[in-house]
RNA sequence: GCGCCCGUAGCUCAGUGGAUAGAGCGCUCGCCUCCGGAGCGAGAGGUCGCAGGUUCAAAUCCUGCCGGGCGCGCCA
């Protein structure tokens, strides 16, 4: 992902003029030549492959282009550019001056916290449903895998200049609502649950605290235990940092004078999208992409899961929103075409509805995987996980994993290293700056160190310009991981970032330092990368404190 | 049978077209008068599941196979 603007923009597009130059008219735009950071130090600051890709075109070998390359970019760099390789089979290597790394320090001191922010080329109005686990039972551990990718994501987006709306569907209609409530019955009456019913040892509680539990209607009865149970699971999405804007009741969708439902229902047939066959009510998913034709209406005249989450995204699309995201847990991938055919059939548009697929969290407990059966209570719940490990371990454990790999999550393994969880480091080094800071004596020192260090012209060491540059690469990871919805790319970067961090304390004295300007420009780096771990951390929902 | 996801170090996982494939944990050795040792340095550890193919270049793209997870309902 490429950010306009700043330092490293610059340097794409002096590449890019100078492939424009040697190949002639056309430019390099079908081509994209990387930029990217080399591992080898001996490869410069920066390499490009331009002159591979352009070889082709300009019907020379691939390092005859590159030496082209070189003196076109030498003689628009200028300065910045202290000198230009050509190596391999045709890579370019650029080794930067300090004066270019001293300048860009200076952009990122003057972006502040706006750093790395509002990049999004055309900001939309976003919702992003996510968790939406059943109100069945309390929130399992899993449940906080959801929480963290979804709230994440939506922190990404927001910061990327998006307007996010963080929702939870409630199933809070069917057959499972049903049977939560006849368990609860069952159990007030001292009785097993029914076949299929749930055997969790919440139920009893449920029982105990709903008065009449025994005796009412059990319909009445599920409706308080999900009512109860909502509460628990929006205090369990509360302590692990995620607070909803919304939370819809799909049973809602079936009431009123005009339920949203039978209008679904009504646009679908107008739209010639439905028939009868069999005493039900098809929808003509197949038409649209999906396998096969799926019901709406069951012959016994009740709406199918599918009626309710159409009329669900109809919703959400007559209010307003340019982007539906849906994340859903692996186990309804197969929901996946059903859902985006019916959102088709209704005349969305593509690209509007993204159904992202979680992948599973598996329990190790003493070696063994633990069922996490909802239905049978046996599971570990998310307030258990945090209460054993914390929330930022919860949460950065759970965001260092891309979404579409399933993990392993060993409990005994996790509570003997979570002393030793990469999210301390990240926080060590954050509260180490702060620390370094408050040394040189506090902002009274710090900001004038801010504003003097785009005039240091002594020569960088080379943490410190390896540290310039993770710093540069911030706005990249960020437009990363928001466009590929991939935030676990951001508990990768506050590792590196950290690491980096501390290479530079290792080598090079902050507090102190000698030469001209030189304990300036290192406060502000500090400042700086303080500033920008931060700012991971925060889009990961995980504290930055000052102190440890 | 069909579809989706995964297979990378002892373990948990990054890396999805670039140069000699990385991190954390674990293991071995070394470092506590020095801005926070929750740390630092060095080292051992790899047929990137297997086999073909595309490409100047493949862990990455294509095809087939093997292994694991999930799904394929007038359940949700």
């Amino acid at each position: 992902m490429r950010v306009v603007g700043g330092p490293l923009s610059d340097l794409r597009d002096a590449v890019a003029a100078a492939s424009g130059a040697v190949t002639g008219a056309g430019g390099p735009r079908s081509v994209s030549p990387t930029l990217e950071r080399p591992k080898k130090v001996g490869f410069g600051d920066y390499a490009t492959n331009a002159a591979m890709l352009l070889a082709p075109r300009a019907g020379k070998p691939p390092r005859d282009v590159a030496g082209q390359l070189a003196e076109e970019l030498e003689q628009r760099l200028g300065a910045a550019l202290e000198r230009v390789e050509v190596a391999g089979p045709g890579f370019l290597n650029l080794f930067m001056s300090d004066v270019w790394l001293v300048a860009a320090l200076g952009h990122v001191v003057a972006a502040g916290d706006a750093f790395g922010g509002g990049t999004a080329p055309s900001p939309e109005r976003v919702n992003v449903e996510f968790v939406s686990a059943n109100p069945t039972g309390p929130m399992t551990a899993a449940g906080g895998r959801h929480a963290a990718y979804g709230d994440s994501l939506a922190r990404l987006l927001e910061f990327s200049g998006h307007d996010v709306t963080r929702e939870y569907y409630i199933n809070d209609i069917g057959g499972q609502v049903r049977r939560l409530g006849d368990s609860i019955s069952a159990r007030a009456r001292g009785e097993a649950v029914p076949e299929g019913g749930y055997e969790g040892e919440y139920v009893r509680e449920l029982a105990e605290r709903i008065p009449g539990a025994g005796t009412d209607d059990p319909a009445v009865v599920a409706e308080r235990g999900v009512q109860l149970l909502l509460e628990q699971i929006c205090a369990s999405m509360h302590a692990i940092g995620v607070d909803f804007d919304v939370w819809f009741s799909e049973a809602s969708l079936h009431a009123g004078e005009s339920p949203a439902v039978r209008r679904a229902f009504e646009e679908l047939e107008r739209r010639g999208e439905t028939y009868r066959s069999e005493g039900a009510l098809w929808l003509r998913t197949s038409a649209h992409g999906a396998p096969k034709d799926d019901v709406l209406e069951r012959s016994t005249g009740e709406p199918s899961y599918l009626a309710s989450d159409i009329a669900y995204h109809l919703d959400k699309r007559e209010r307003g929103f340019d982007r539906l995201i849906d994340v859903w847990g692996a186990d309804h991938h197969g929901h996946v075409a059903r859902m985006h055919a019916a959102f088709d059939a209704l005349g969305g548009s593509t690209g509007q509805l993204e159904l992202i697929i979680m992948q599973f969290v598996n329990i190790i407990e003493r070696g063994e995987r633990a069922q996490m059966s909802k239905r049978r209570g046996d599971f570990v719940t998310l307030d258990d996980l945090i209460e054993q490990i914390g929330v930022d371990a919860v949460r950065f454990f759970m965001l260092q994993r891309s979404h579409d790999t399933t993990i392993d999550l060993d409990l005994d393994l996790a509570r003997e290293q979570s002393s030793e969880n990469p999210v301390y480091y990240v926080q060590y080094a954050h509260a180490r700056i702060a620390s370094i800071l408050a040394k040189a004596g506090g902002s009274p020192r710090v900001l004038p160190a801010l504003e003097e260090a785009a005039g240091f012209d002594g020569a960088l060491q080379p943490a410190e310009r390896t540290l310039v540059k993770k710093l540069l690469a911030f706005p990249d990871e960020i437009a990363e991981a928001t466009e590929k919805r991939a935030p676990h790319r951001m508990a990768v970067y506050a590792l590196e970032l950290a690491q980096t961090f501390t290479a530079f304390y290792r080598d090079c004295q902050v507090v102190g330092a000698e030469g001209a300007g030189r304990e300036s420009f290192r406060l502000a780096l500090s400042a700086t990368t303080k500033r920008t771990i931060a700012r991971s951390l925060d889009l990961l929902g995980v504290s930055a404190p000052d102190k440890m």
